[in-house]
DNA sequence: CTGAAAGCGCTTACAG
DNA sequence: CTGAAAGCGCTTACAG
C-alpha cells in the first residue's frame, strides 16, 4: 500500500517538513539527514501523493484535451488521433498528465468535468459549440484552441495554412497539365474544408482557368462512405465531362471516390488523378497510394502543448495564431 | 475564477458542513435552507473542487490507461485506439476520467506517473514489460489487463479468442475449397500472432490437410510494410506454389501483402482470396476491402472499465479470464 | 539546518 | 435539521 510523508519522518526520527524539503530540493538540509530520509523512501517505495501536492499548490500538472466529435471514433480518429498522440508525447516528456474527453453531447458535461478535476489548462480540438468555449472562457483557465473555427478574441489558435494548401494542390495538379478538374468538397461550414476548396478556387481563378459549378460536389459529411457515394451520384457527369483529375477537400473523401473509381476501372493515375489533404496514415497504404497536402498534426500537438505550458506559467505568448505550414506529399495516385 | 464551499456557506449564511450536505444530498436538510444554498451555487457558477474531495475521499474518480507501445501512434493506432476509445466512452458513462499514457521506454516512469497521480485503478493494453506490471502489481492497486501476454495470477485479463479465431479462418478459406494457402504470421512471441497462427495450423491438421513449412513466413513485426515485404520475398515461391489463398495474422500484414500482390497485377480474390485479423477500420475501406476475424474492441475496453470498476469498489469478480468471440467479416477480398 | 503550525478545499462523524 | 472540529497528505512561511 501507500505510505505517507509522516511514516517517513517518523521513521527516519525527523518531521515532516524535512521530509519534504528533501524531497523538494528546497532549503538547506544536513547531508547525513538527507541519506536518512532518501533510504527510507528507498525501502518504502514511498511516492508523495500528487493529490495531495496538487491541493496545496494549486498545481495539478494535469492537462486535458477536450475533443468536438458527434461520434466515434475520439481517440482513433486518423486525423485528431494524431493531434492527441503529439500531445501525449510532448505533454509526458513536460511532467504533465492528460486527460483525454469527448464533448460529443455538445453539452457542458465534458467541460465541467475537466473544471472538477482542476486541470492546469485546456486544450480544445475541433469545432467545440460556442457555449462550450464562452463556459470554459469564463472559468478563466488558460486553453489553447486546435484547428478550431471560432473566433474567440486573445485566445491562442493552433491551425493549419488551409487555404495554402488548397493553393498547393491546384497548383500542383495545373502543373501536371491538368485541367479538368472535379472537386469533392466537404462541409463548408467547416473552417478546413472551407479555406482548402477557396484556395484551390483562387489558384485556379489566378491561373485563368476559374473552376465552373458543375465541376463541383459537396458530400454532406468528410467521410469516406460520403465520398464513395458523391463520387457515384456525380458518376455520369464525370465520365462526360472529360475530366482528368479529381481534389477532395480531405483524404477520406477522396479515397472513399477513389475506391468508387476503382471499381468502375478507371486507371489511377493514368485515366484520373486523384489528391487528398490531411495526410492521414491510409492514404499512404492505400492502393493506389494517395497523393495529399499533408497537415503537420505533430507540430499541432506538440505547438499546442507548449503554448499551454507557457500559458499556465503565466508567461507571455507573442503569437496568438500559429499557422502551420503543410506538405504535398506524391504518391502513386497522380 | 473559481469559488470554495466557504464563499458559498458565507453567502447562503450558513455553515460549509451544510453546504456540503446540499451537494452531497446526505443527510436531512432544510428545503429554504436547501434552496438558498443552490441559488448562491448556481449564481456564483461554483464547482466542487475535484481535488480537495479525492483527498478526503481517497477516491479519484480517475482511471489510468497504460499502452505499450515501442513507438508512434499510441491514441491513434488503428486497434488498440479502437480499444481506448471503447474505454474513453464507457468511462464517461460511469463518471470516470482517464488518463492516457504509454509506455515506450519500457521504464516505470509511466507507472509512476499514474501512481502518483492517485488513480482509483488501472488498465494495461497490451505486452507491458513484466516488471511494470510487478511493480504496480505490489503497489496494490487495482488494474485490469488487455490483450496482455503476460500470467499473472489472480488477475483480471480480457482478451479475444485468438486460436478460435485462427480456426474460423482455415474453416472458412477451406470451406471456400482453397488448399493451397500460405501464411504470413506474425511475431510469435505476441501471444495474439502465436494463437492465431496455432488455431489456423489445428483446423488444417483436422482436416486431414496440415500446413507445409514453406507455406509460412514470417514477418518481423505485424506492420504493413512488413507485410508488403514478406510478399515481396515469396513471391517466386508463392507464384510457383499454386496458392489460391493467403491468410495473415493481422490486417495490417494482410494489407501490405495484398497491396503487393494488386501491383502485380494479382485479381483478387479471383486469383487470391485474403483474409486478415483484427477487423481494423482500413480493412473495410480498402480496395479491395478486406475479409477478416474481427476482434470485439468495444468490447475489450467497455469490459475493462465494467471490471475495473467493480475491483475499485471491492466488488467480487467472480471470472477472471474473460475470452471475447471473434466474428467473420466476408468483404470482397474473398 | 530543523520543527511546529497553519492552510489548501473538502467530508465526516459527533454534538446539539 | 445544523454547526464546530478534525482530518485527508502535503507545502510553506515563520521561529529558533
Amino acid at each position: 500500500m501507500s505510505h505517507t510523508i509522516r511514516e517517513i519522518a517518523q521513521l527516519a526520527g525527523v518531521s515532516k517538513s524535512t521530509v519534504s524539503r528533501v524531497i523538494s530540493g528546497k532549503g538547506y538540509i544536513h547531508p547525513e539527514t538527507r541519506d536518512a530520509v532518501l533510504k527510507v523512501i528507498e525501502k518504502l517505495q514511498y511516492k508523495p501523493n500528487a493529490v495531495a501536492r496538487a491541493m496545496v499548490s494549486q498545481r495539478t500538472h494535469n492537462i486535458g484535451v477536450l475533443i468536438y466529435r458527434r461520434e466515434y471514433p475520439i481517440a482513433s480518429h486518423p486525423f485528431y488521433g494524431k493531434i492527441v498522440d503529439a500531445i501525449l508525447a510532448t505533454a509526458a516528456r513536460m511532467n504533465y498528465s492528460v486527460f483525454v474527453t469527448t464533448d460529443h453531447e455538445m453539452s457542458l458535461r465534458s467541460a465541467d468535468f475537466m473544471l472538477e478535476k482542476r486541470v492546469d489548462g485546456l486544450i480544445l480540438i475541433s469545432r467545440l459549440q460556442q457555449n462550450v468555449i464562452d463556459y470554459i472562457h469564463n472559468f478563466g483557465i488558460p486553453y489553447v484552441m486546435v484547428n478550431g473555427s471560432t473566433d474567440v478574441d486573445n485566445v491562442v489558435h493552433v491551425v493549419n495554412r488551409d487555404q495554402d494548401g488548397g493553393m498547393m494542390a491546384a497548383e500542383y495538379l495545373t502543373g501536371l497539365g491538368h485541367r479538368r478538374i472535379f472537386v469533392l468538397a466537404g462541409p463548408q461550414t467547416h473552417r478546413s474544408h472551407y479555406l482548402r476548396l477557396h484556395g484551390f478556387r483562387d489558384y485556379l481563378n489566378g491561373n485563368g482557368s476559374p473552376l465552373d459549378p458543375s465541376s463541383l460536389a459537396y458530400p454532406q459529411a468528410s467521410t469516406f462512405e460520403q465520398g464513395y457515394e458523391m463520387m457515384r451520384q456525380h458518376w455520369p457527369d464525370f465520365k462526360s465531362g472529360g475530366y482528368t483529375a479529381l481534389f477532395a477537400t480531405n483524404d477520406m473523401i477522396a479515397l472513399g471516390a477513389m475506391k468508387f473509381l476503382i471499381e468502375q476501372s478507371v486507371r489511377i493515375p493514368d485515366q484520373v488523378a486523384v489528391i487528398g489533404f490531411d495526410g492521414i496514415d491510409v492514404a499512404s497504404i492505400y492502393t493506389p497510394s494517395l497523393t495529399t497536402i499533408k497537415v503537420d498534426t505533430e507540430a499541432m500537438g506538440r505547438t499546442a502543448c507548449t503554448l499551454l505550458d507557457k500559458l499556465i506559467d503565466q508567461q507571455p505568448v507573442n503569437e496568438l495564431d500559429i499557422e502551420l505550414v503543410p506538405e504535398l506529399i506524391i504518391r502513386q495516385s497522380t
